[in-house]
DNA sequence: ACAAAAGTGTTTTAACTACACCCATGG
DNA sequence: CCATGGGTGTAGTTAAAACACTTTTGT
């Protein structure tokens, strides 16, 4: 995965520079059938930390952009392309890779649910999940605890939800993965009115049969899709979400 | 500046790897007496670019830290060391500079508002007012409207303000922070409320004399003041300021 | 008809806005 | 004593939490 040319020599002129990326998706549990989180990661063919697992990553292409490697790291591993997908920070401190400096910029992706059951698996590219890894390779452990909180963070005023989802849903299926990611229940009541407060919903004319009880209403999700990171090809990242404390 | 290599070239293996700064610091506007933003850029003395202003970067060295890096670009333009100091982007596009493919790793620092005061000015570095600029090298302009952006998303939930501080203050100074970097005016009796419900501020039994009217009280800071970005040898970003947006 | 999820209404609480008002000091 | 910024009080508004309640389906 990384190019980690000859150990020993670490005086070098120019630091190595890989991209990885940290894939989020919603599975179902293996014991509830409730969804949580899970991620894709590979087993190293190489040293150092040869057979621990890692990030998906690799060198950058010298015709891609910085996202454009993210999402082939993506598809090089899951064969999936991906919903969502920002940059999540650029890491290079001195000791993170024995042998040559490396510095990782790293992308964080989210994966449509159903999609994401479709994902390849090998002896070397395995699911687990999010909340209780082993020991990963490098500083993985760390980055994915970071990814972990943006992404808490982002969903509490983000409409990062629907990039789990199909493009119609009901009320509860965003629950779900509210309480998947946040891993707290949330009260159905008053989420379903934050919900429509957000305009970026809007009901269909269809239900959701095949349930259990009443059917639910499915919606869709009209705001401006893929608004986040968009024009990487110029290399600036969006401003959306403003939050606001306004005042006076 | 930046190690522009041969032009002509543009496949090449690795992408050459910058570090660059947005330096914010608030000093009077020359108008009014009100602080406004000012960030030092410098001219180029090569191409591309060559007598355009840019911001201050350079070559990631072998033995220092993404953020040393950075901070070293601030000491060697203003002389100055940063008061806040974070990683702000990768920028990777691929045609963000003419000649070889270029990767840069942004930081954005802030500077003590008294202590900018001594920063140094020459030919070749000057300040400007961070709201118009002029045509700057490269994207330059795009990355400092995304820094201008992230400054401003930080600051209404942030503990920022107080970095462009000296130890202690009174709250119209903290006021007339968030009214320059906002742009806008702010009531000073919610806004003083707003502050003090925050726990990380105290008085002090200090008044700042000299005044034309009332002395105002002086306070100070109390909050783990760098809290930022800190485990940067180990390449990990703190997980400060948590929104929440909780539910049931 | 009954269990359970879908969906609605209502009370309470907390936070913020707007703005009136008092306080203390330099001129 | 008055102009001005420092500082306090308070009513009105808005949003969210908590939870009781009604609706609609499958079994």
């Amino acid at each position: 995965m990384f190019t980690s040319a000859n150990v020993s020599e670490r005086r070098q002129a120019t630091p190595g520079l890989a991209i990885s990326t940290v894939i989020f998706a919603l599975r179902p549990s293996t014991g509830s059938g409730r969804p949580t989180l899970w991620l894709p990661l590979v087993r190293r063919v190489r040293q150092p930390h040869l057979k621990m697992w890692a990030l998906p990553g690799g060198p950058l292409g010298h015709d891609e952009s910085l996202s454009d490697a993210a999402a082939r790291n993506l598809a090089d591993t899951t064969g999936l392309s991906p919903r969502y997908l920002e940059q999540l920070y650029a890491f290079g401190g001195l000791d993170r890779s024995p042998g040559q400096r490396l510095v990782s910029i790293v992308y964080w992706a989210l994966l449509q649910q159903d999609i994401a059951a479709l994902a390849q698996e090998s002896e070397n590219v395995r699911w687990f999940r999010a909340d209780d890894l082993d020991e990963l390779a490098f500083d993985h452990n760390e980055i994915v605890r970071y990814a972990l909180w943006r992404l808490r963070n982002k969903m509490e005023y983000g409409s990062i939800a629907y990039n789990f989802l199909g493009p119609t849903f009901t009320l509860a299926q965003v629950r779900e993965v509210y309480e998947a990611v946040l891993n707290r229940p949330l009260d159905p009541a008053n989420f379903r009115r934050q919900l429509r407060a957000t305009v970026d919903i809007e009901p269909t004319d269809e239900f959701l049969q095949g349930g259990r009880h009443r059917p639910p209403r499915l919606y869709r999700y009209t705001g401006s899709d893929p608004a986040e990171t968009p024009s990487d090809t110029n290399s600036v990242p969006s401003t959306t979400e403003s939050e606001h404390r306004s005042n006076s």
